[in-house]
DNA sequence: TTAAATGCAAAGTATTTGCATGCGA
DNA sequence: TCGCATGCAAATACTTTGCATTTAA
């Protein structure tokens, strides 16, 4: 996959850099990290790497996501369930999200004009934009239609979430 | 003030439907929390009543955004700084932020075109959005000026942030 | 009267840090 | 060899929960 070589190989620069070393593990991390879906938690990303290579800590996952993201290569994003997840940081500028509060899905999306919008917003602030981040939060289509079925009246009594949902 | 009696009266009315009781406490804390600033943190919420009325747990503080949130009365948010965010909900739908990485600063801003944006994408996606969030993270204008002086090598190995970052 | 609310202390949980050991350059 | 990297365990810090007590209805 050219999106995990060329990942890698800007990793490896930023570690040439700063002087940092390049181990085993970090490759690992690095390569899984640009692998892996979207939108994935630090926890996450250790289980798919643990699943070759047991010898990598959580620790270590959390750490060198910090170096990617101070390599530019990784987003941070909290959609509120509690987790931090981390984006391969192009993505970050091409694509948004649409997250169920029903079923916790999330949806990607991709809208041209509001790169515009952001650009004007900007400019009126006198703002230097690095990262955008649009979530929209709702029910899906599924849940719509199952939350028009049932007791409506009873959504005000539900608990609004189950998991911690502060976080990052 | 209008939106704090509003507020106020919205709060008694879910209560009375929930089966629930009205108390000093909750009382102190709507009121407290819709003549608070923006964007406020469970904590900061929790000293501004303080200085009224001692006899107010943070705990309390927390169970009460919890319910205001149950009311439809309060929208939480996560800036990435550690702490929950919480606003009165109509402004959730009516303005959006700039977050500056440089001195933490939050800015408010208003734009229309994003309303329909997001229900262009909404209506693709037979979504049903309840909740939005636009924030767009970089330099303000004083952050940008001093950045273009001062040795942007340095970025590269600058800390991305030294609180925890995650939450929610 | 009684079910709900409060507040303290303790628990919970994602993330970070201290430190002894390992390992890349 | 030397200093950065790792991993474990312990610490953090925001938030939630258990429980005895208080209070609104």
């Amino acid at each position: 996959m050219i999106a995990i070589d060329s990942g890698l190989r800007d990793f490896a620069a930023f570690l040439a850099r700063a002087g940092l070393k390049s181990t085993r593990q970090r490759e690992r991390i690095v390569r899984a990290f640009f692998a892996a879906g979207r939108h994935i938690s630090a926890e996450e990303l250790h289980r798919q790497i643990r699943r070759q290579d047991p010898r990598v800590g959580l620790v270590t996952v959390y750490r060198t996501l910090k170096l990617l993201r101070r390599a530019g290569l990784a987003t941070q994003r909290a959609f509120g369930d509690g987790y931090a997840r981390f984006d391969p940081s192009p993505a970050a500028w091409t694509h948004h999200h649409l997250i169920c509060t029903g079923c916790g899905r999330v949806q990607e999306f991709q809208e041209e004009g509001i790169r515009e919008l952001e650009q004007k917003v900007a400019r009126r602030h006198g703002f230097t934009v690095t990262e955008h981040k649009l979530e929209l939060y709702g029910l899906c289509r599924e849940c719509s239609r199952v939350a028009r079925r049932g007791p409506a009246r009873a959504a005000a009594l539900l608990p609004v979430g189950t998991r911690r949902e502060a976080r990052p």
